[in-house]
DNA sequence: ATGGCTTATTGATGCGCGTCAAATTCGGCA
DNA sequence: TGCCGAATTTGACGCGCATCAATAAGCCAT
């Protein structure tokens, strides 16, 4: 077994985010053939790429520590967080349709990837049905969540678009097994503004405003909902929670 | 073979618009096993829905004749249109992840559609490597737009969005034979707005802006782009095209 | 053709957020 | 611990787009 600080050959049966990153009814047979799904883990220093626009696309890569944002950029200088994704989450979808990357993936703090050869996966999923589906809901999921970043980027005002970022937050930190009500955000507030079609003074401007509501605590980067009713309603008002 | 006008048994083998929505390098023996996956064809009166938002999920949709949008909308009656699709193309992808829709496809002509039922998919593509390629990519080549939605709902101006929008629609309407230059909106100024992030009046006043400049002449849903050079200018300034 | 509806255009006005700028705090490193 | 660049906050101001409103033009059914 290769203990290669960059590359640690490891086994997704007795991984803890197994249910967040693979099926759940899989036969311990199944199991034994998932685990040679993932090639080899990888660590990425904060900062640093895991992929990036251009780049051939071989793999998908499985979060396993650590947070990334992923984000495109254009020719002419415009750039766009795409989204951010934490343990569990699987990113480089984007490389599919033509074998290459389309957007950048920049790990937000140390992190380690499980590195899943998409060929590998491909064949796997033809002989394991239940994987083949959780391929297909993975892609499904994403598409789904973009639709819910077109609505938010198409028709919400910055304090509703700020409120949805965050509830998004804690809803995926708490299923992870973090507190429901505080938070550590890993992204600067122009990333965030970038993510929500903000100005990084807006951002600023609006945690200050949910602060003097007392809805949230912001010290920097340490935010602390105090009342996420009230977040929910500045999303979805006047509907009752 | 069935000739009610609801549901008529048809061959993909034979079928002019195989190469925009199945994979290409098949044998004759795959191709005859693809004629299996359309069960039926359905017509889809205009204004009337493909699907709805939680309708239970069963089938992947090709489009065969005319033209749709896809929208989201809320309990709090936000409306978000999040793509208009037209012939070759593949809808229903939001509804993988948990078996029931989570939009709405309405079509906004007369419309005819392949009926895909998803199991027989995913069946086939266990069998068939291209068609389980081919699969893939649709689903990431959706992905991979809806980044560019996000980055123009997230970066640009109204004129850009525009602009953008137009560009998008020619080049697909080019793909598929119409010219380069003349096109037919199918949808009205509210729904590119819902698209674009814009409302219908900023749509109708940079319609006409783009009209005053000689960049488009515009009679309704009509559409002439007179200076094609100069909406990609628009798109994406200071780079050579 | 005619009435009634939907859709589109255009103008006037206001507000939300972007822009520019300055001060403050934080975080990394010697 | 102290320095320096990066990140954040806050204020002042202006612009782009939304909003409100009125008119015009198109489309469908009778």
């Amino acid at each position: 077994m290769c203990m290669n600080p960059q590359s640690i050959k490891v086994a997704c049966s007795n991984c803890n985010l197994r249910e967040l990153c693979m099926p759940i009814d899989l036969s311990q047979q199944e199991l034994d053939r998932i685990d040679e799904v993932v090639a080899v883990r990888r660590k990425v220093k904060r900062g640093a790429m895991l992929f990036r626009n251009g780049e051939k696309f071989t793999n998908l890569y499985a979060i396993r520590t650590g947070f990334f944002k992923t984000c495109v950029d254009t020719e002419d200088g415009r750039d766009q967080v795409t989204g951010f994704q934490m343990a569990g989450e699987v990113i480089g979808l984007d490389g599919i349709v033509n074998d290459q990357h389309t957007c950048n993936a920049v790990a937000l703090e140390d992190a380690e990837v499980c590195v899943m050869p998409f060929d590998r996966l491909e064949e796997l999923s033809r002989e394991i049905t239940a994987l083949q589906r959780h391929v297909h809901k993975i892609m499904s999921r994403e598409i789904v969540r973009e639709h819910g970043v077109m609505l938010l980027l198409g028709s919400m005002r910055a304090e509703e678009r700020l409120a949805a970022f965050l509830l998004n937050l804690v809803q995926r930190l708490f299923a992870r097994g973090f507190s429901q009500s505080e938070l550590v955000l890993r992204m600067t507030r122009e990333e965030i503004g970038s993510y929500l079609g903000l100005k990084l003074e807006t951002v600023s401007r609006t945690f200050s405003k949910f602060a003097d509501e007392g809805i949230v605590e912001v010290k920097q980067r340490h935010v602390r909902i105090l009342k996420i009713d009230a977040l929910k309603e500045i999303v979805n008002p006047q509907v009752c929670h």
